[in-house]
DNA sequence: GGTGCAGGTTTACAATCGTAGTCATTGCGG
DNA sequence: CCGCAATGACTACGATTGTAAACCTGCACC
């Protein structure tokens, strides 16, 4: 099984991850609007942006619909779905699949604020539910 | 900043990573020996080997010690500083730096064992104290 | 009705990565 | 003492990534 072939397809690299946080986070836009979103901050050109977008129309990450004579991307994978195989790909990588580990070692890092722990404790009373 | 120019240096990439856990979990061995320990699983050649390792030195996340006519391999950087970055940089990138959306993440896809829970839950209660 | 601009498509190009072959040296076995 | 095997150094090469220019086309405005 050298390519995961499933629906959404290839990896999504940093840079078009950037993307991708700008549609998710509204859509369907176009290209120059995504630009409006990130250009300033990744310091990109439109035509970055365009290229970034192609490659990501290529792994059906994201799609597009005519809009008069341009197109309005929107994203076709879910960001919780992104997001999801991200951190278990770390977990896997880094902490041989088990979460607990990873805590650990945020805790250790002082990665974790008050608000985490609360949020967490939370969380965990509403699973022990 | 284009360069991290910081002391250990530049990224290490997932190859490296594979080659770094072989040295963190023995050290200092000879390529041989790292090759021993993961060519099996990533099916990967002795000049493979050596070539990661050569990166690896060049980005001084590992040092050399002559043996004899060989060299013996060490990590020069600690996995849990590693370990430690790369979680960060995924907290940083996918969760706006906040843990605990990654911790609801993990719990939405089932990420977590009944033994994760129980043990996050001790860290909580041992970071409370 | 020409011309420039907006927007997509194609091409480019250097850096990194994954994977490996070739070369040169050198110490060991015979 | 000599050839061989091990080993490090150098080279290779296609794929992906980051970044962008060049180009083509059609619509809008003068």
């Amino acid at each position: 099984m050298a390519k995961r072939s499933n629906g959404p397809g290839e990896r999504i690299s940093e840079a078009e991850h950037a993307i991708m946080e700008v549609l998710w986070d509204r859509n369907p836009i176009s290209a120059a609007e995504v630009c409006d979103a990130v250009c300033a901050e990744r310091d990109w050109s439109i035509p970055t942006v365009k290229t970034l977008l192609s490659r990501l129309v290529q792994k059906q990450a994201v799609g597009t619909e005519p809009e008069g004579r341009k197109f309005l991307y929107r994203p076709l994978i879910a960001r919780s779905d992104y997001v999801g195989g991200e951190s278990r790909r770390l977990v896997d990588r880094l902490f041989g699949g088990r979460a607990a580990p990873l805590f650990a070692q945020l805790a250790e890092s002082e990665a974790l604020t008050d608000d985490d722990l609360s949020e967490i404790e939370a969380l965990l009373r509403e699973m022990r539910k």
